[in-house]
DNA sequence: CGCATGATTGAAGTACGTCAACTCTTGTGG
DNA sequence: CCACAAGAGTTGACGTACTTCAATCATGCG
């Protein structure tokens, strides 16, 4: 329904408003395949086509897509079409076992790229946790356009490298590591991203829910909280509202992220 | 040193005994560029080379390498350079805490592939857990060759997309599966593979140590031990060894898998 | 303004980890 | 061939950190 401000990113010209239902679950609006000036925010391979000399003529092109929040971008029993590159917006993948427990993979934001070349059945079912923007590109035109542009396919694989090194951190906080080390290494996740974004500032921005970080984490709810309430009267960190928080003494946060101890 | 019956794989004159120094850690064979007739165990990169109508003016490589037990193939720190096609015996990936704690992310025999294109800095160590035998290919040599074959390139991202789908379930195991759970699970994973293999009797062999185990689970060796003892007053495996289990009660096992309740 | 949802805090129980003792293998050398 | 040592595996006792269950407190939306 609304395009409220969420995806102010691309040039008006380039987006159309045509309709159409790909799953059913969510609105979309299609794009032309991308022209036009180059925008930073339009995505990481939108940006790659615009600053190489990429032909044109593979005609690699974006489905743009608003997602309001909650709702389902692919379910874990469909088969994967598309690679989505996150505009703007949070989008959580998640596993869930037959009796409701749920195991949140990932957390994706503008920047990221969600998928991979080669169609398959999904592993993971992604949601929208804030309303949401991605663009969507047909898995089957990636395929055919990394044939023909090693660029691509290099630029693929590095961003598998990536994903898969954040999985190997996430596996050892998930078996290895204490709560109050997993939630500290949690926010400095958080914190660092900030930083590269140029943010010296401790404030964090955690657009998801309680339940989704404990989801993330291996823990329930209410002992993420507890952590978060320690950290507060430890005076580690300070929170506006539960999704904004203030850190306030990195040096401990890094601490506690390797030792699992508080002093 | 030995060549113990590990690698009768590979047509002898395949293999020239040609000694060179990688890294120093472990012995190693090199071949010729892999040649003559297709066998079902010289790997899979190098049945791929068999089976199709690939180039061979691409010199895609396999160097064969024996290790013995506890040897490393490749230390965390260190860049990437090969991707290894096991050919016999088990070896694990490994993290590891400043602190010692060990996280084993995963468990590589004879068909597996470890390792991706694009030179990159390793994300994990790998250990022999038994004495073994792998192919190397210079990532370098892939990465040129697929440029040339989308076939390659396929083969590659398949194998991505079932390494991952892997991680995927270990996660939910290390994130939102108990004890129980994650033993029953771990043992059912044996012997589905085994049951791929054709044996159909519940026998399966667990090469690794129950502290492997336990650091493959996210639990302690006392845990994974009580957890075997368990399953073995309830009658649900037996073991003529600890590396020799034999599952009596698959669909008592497969339950558990689920729900972490034991009757 | 009121209700619904999410977040937080409290109390109680237990499953898992820790520490420790003991047993079983395996391999080596006398 | 047996004895011994070193390592791996198993079992027991105990404590506690986390979960579970429950109540209360914020927050935001209609």
């Amino acid at each position: 329904m609304d395009n409220n401000g969420l995806a102010p990113s691309l040039p008006n010209q380039l987006v159309s408003v045509q309709e159409t239902s790909m799953d059913g679950k969510a609105d979309m609006n299609i794009t032309t395949p991308l022209a036009g000036p180059y925008h930073p925010q339009a995505g990481l391979l939108a940006s790659f086509i615009q600053e190489t000399n990429f032909d044109r003529s593979l005609q690699l092109s974006g489905i743009k897509r608003n997602l309001t929040r909650g709702s389902t971008l692919l379910h874990e029993e469909d088969k994967a079409k598309y690679i989505y590159d996150v505009v703007a917006g949070t989008i959580k993948a998640v596993k869930i076992l037959v009796d409701g427990r749920r195991q949140v993979i990932g957390f994706f934001s503008a920047g990221d790229i969600i998928g991979l070349p080669l169609e398959y059945r999904a592993y993971y079912s992604l949601e929208a946790v804030t309303a949401s923007t991605v663009l969507c590109y047909p898995i089957t035109q990636i395929d055919a356009a990394m044939g023909h542009s090693p660029d691509l396919t290099k630029l693929v694989f590095a961003h598998v490298h990536s994903e898969l090194e954040k999985q190997m951190d996430h596996m050892i906080s998930l078996g290895r590591k204490r709560p109050k080390e997993r939630v500290a290494s949690f926010l400095l996740k958080y914190y660092r991203r900030r930083q590269e974004e140029g943010f010296a500032d401790g404030g964090i921005e955690l657009p998801m829910s309680r339940v989704d970080i404990s989801d993330y984490l291996g823990l329930t709810q209410e002992t993420v909280c507890r952590v978060l309430s320690l950290f507060k009267r430890r005076g580690i960190i300070s929170a506006r509202n539960s999704h904004q928080i203030q850190i306030l003494d990195l040096p401990s946060l890094e601490h506690i992220a390797q030792s699992g101890l508080i002093n």
